[in-house]
DNA sequence: GCCGGTATCTATAACGTTTGCGGGGATAAA
DNA sequence: TTTATCCCCGCAAACGTTATAGATACCGGC
């Protein structure tokens, strides 16, 4: 028992393919007699048009790519399970692709969704990426494209963003509040806007109520960096009373070198991040932090792009909302 | 400038389709001259053939299905992320679905890859999953199915687990040396045989050792459940001394539990795990855990995966090796 | 001059689908 | 009976590739 085609169906019904593909398809031209008889013989054999001939004709797929730095982070995964879910609601599938934060891989992987012919890409960038051509091709392609939290500083593509320079403000006004005095700002990777968003609002919400705690900034990239910025802060004279920890693995970097040193949140050290929720929760008392909704982020992009395909007209840039979870590490 | 394919190239050089087609294959019967010629133009154009009609005359694809319960997971995630990176560099895409552990859905993402004729599955069976028609169908289209992780007690199928049985028993031993007396052991889904194996040897070499500790086991799912199950464990008289988590997510509700009774670890209590590493080294102190990588596993599987695609022949069973890691937490 | 052999290339038929166009038959209008 | 008008339906050409089966030309050998 192999696939069944149309030439199967038209032949046991003895009626023409062209027939039987548009009385599949509901064609108008098609009487409701020979639709019925398609379409009940259609069930009995099982028949399913075949993606790869409707795609070379059609020369479009209802595939989607995803391509984030890595599939391996708590934030991305629940974006993508987010997209996958609402996507295979819309009869769609999903490619993912991870770019390792190399230029290289990065590029390979979207040539491969070119290739692919996906109906639509979201994306958040590498640390690389800087030129874009590898996008605009896809947008010469007429391809959707939705960035997504790594999103780059360029007008003409959809973006939907974590509520950075918000999420940053919420944890800032929380530190002004506790009256901190003296604040270790820690960060990702500064090449990125995300980042600069973060910081930036970071810095000026707590600069501009003047006279401001006492601020230091510093960019370690995942756990290990993160946990030597902070023993190293820690260990100074100059010692800070609250860490902002901007994503998991600093925050997780941060907790390693505090129960290292033995030091007590929030007694000795506080401690308030932003992160998608699960991490700072673990910890006790439960770090207080600004809530990043990755699957709220992926429904979001996924709206974004059915608007894209069906080209009606959407914002260029969204932000989701920002919540404070208090926890008792501040 | 659209797609360029071998018409055009074959227009272009004033040659035949079928003769760039070959030459572009490296086919003896073609000059060394033409080849040349040919290899040139078509780096010159960019061809790239169209990977739908490729495969709808051969009739397979280069894109390989992963199949998980859920994506959003740490396991999972390198698991993935390791499978993605080989396909990678061996030139084949990643089709990814979950089955949100549902039959249903399960069923329907087999479904597509089958419509989609992947060249190989990649699969964690669902909770739900009893019946193995949908697998079967896969073997008959020739497609080879890997299970991991959660893998069916299904004959004829290649399989590769992580060491549940050595990893449930070291911890067990672990428990025997310090001398425990009462332990909780909490495992998963008691229908999985990846529960069934831990749950056995642990049980069993607990018991091997008369007089063993007291054992009392418990099956929660989730973060939630596992955090009231040890609530009333650790509320009740018959407190345990320590307990076993066969998971990440039990970990983390055990130790809401711990941290809100305000319990000392491993003073009043003792805890131990099996885990792909990052969750027990986020604890203060860190928690023992036995080691069970999901990026290793998955570059099995993807050898075997090779093997199978290649006609070679491979163990249907086979398992990763379990390491001790030590935390201070038992 | 005919034949078999070799080297190089072409023609053509698939693979399964979609779609523009055209045609046949029935019914209604003339 | 003829002509116009529908409603159904079939023909055939794509989409880009691969594979089978020739075609053509050239060569040495009998």
């Amino acid at each position: 028992m192999q696939q069944s085609t149309l030439k199967k169906l038209s032949e046991v019904l003895g009626i023409s393919i062209s027939t039987v593909s548009r009385a599949l398809k509901n064609h108008p031209d098609i009487s409701e007699h020979t639709k019925a008889r398609v379409r009940d013989l259609a069930t009995a054999m099982e028949y399913e048009p075949n993606s790869y001939a409707v795609q070379l004709r059609t020369r479009q797929s209802n595939v989607m790519g995803i391509l984030v730095p890595s599939i391996n982070n708590f934030f991305y995964d629940s974006f993508i399970a987010a997209v996958e879910e609402e996507a295979r609601q819309q009869g769609y599938s999903v490619l993912i692709m991870q770019s390792r934060d190399q230029l290289e891989i990065e590029n390979a992987n979207l040539h491969l969704f070119r290739k692919n012919m996906v109906s639509g890409v979201f994306a958040s960038v590498s640390i690389e990426t800087e030129d874009m051509t590898a996008f605009h091709r896809l947008r010469d392609m007429k391809i959707p494209v939705i960035f997504f939290d790594r999103v780059p500083e360029l007008p003409g593509y959809c973006k939907v963003c974590l509520p950075d320079a918000e999420a940053a403000r919420l944890a800032a006004e929380v530190i002004l509040q506790k009256k901190k005095k003296k604040v270790l700002g820690l960060f990702g990777h500064p090449h990125l806007s995300i980042t600069k968003m973060r910081a930036a609002s970071f810095r000026e919400t707590l600069e501009r109520n003047a006279p401001g705690p006492q601020l230091s900034i510093d960019y370690p990239e995942g756990i290990d960096k993160s946990r030597e910025v902070t023993l190293a802060a820690l260990r100074g004279k100059d010692k800070p009373d609250v860490i902002f920890c901007m994503g998991d693995l600093i925050l997780v970097g941060t907790m390693h070198a505090i129960h290292e040193l033995q030091l007590d949140v929030p007694g000795d050290i506080s401690v308030i991040s932003i992160s998608n929720g699960l991490f700072p929760t673990m910890y006790n008392p439960k770090i207080t932090y600004v809530e990043t909704n990755g699957a709220k982020l992926g429904k979001l992009a996924f709206s974004r792009m059915m608007s894209a395909l069906r080209k009606e007209p959407f914002p260029e840039v969204s932000f989701l909302e920002a919540e404070l979870m208090e926890g008792g590490s501040i």
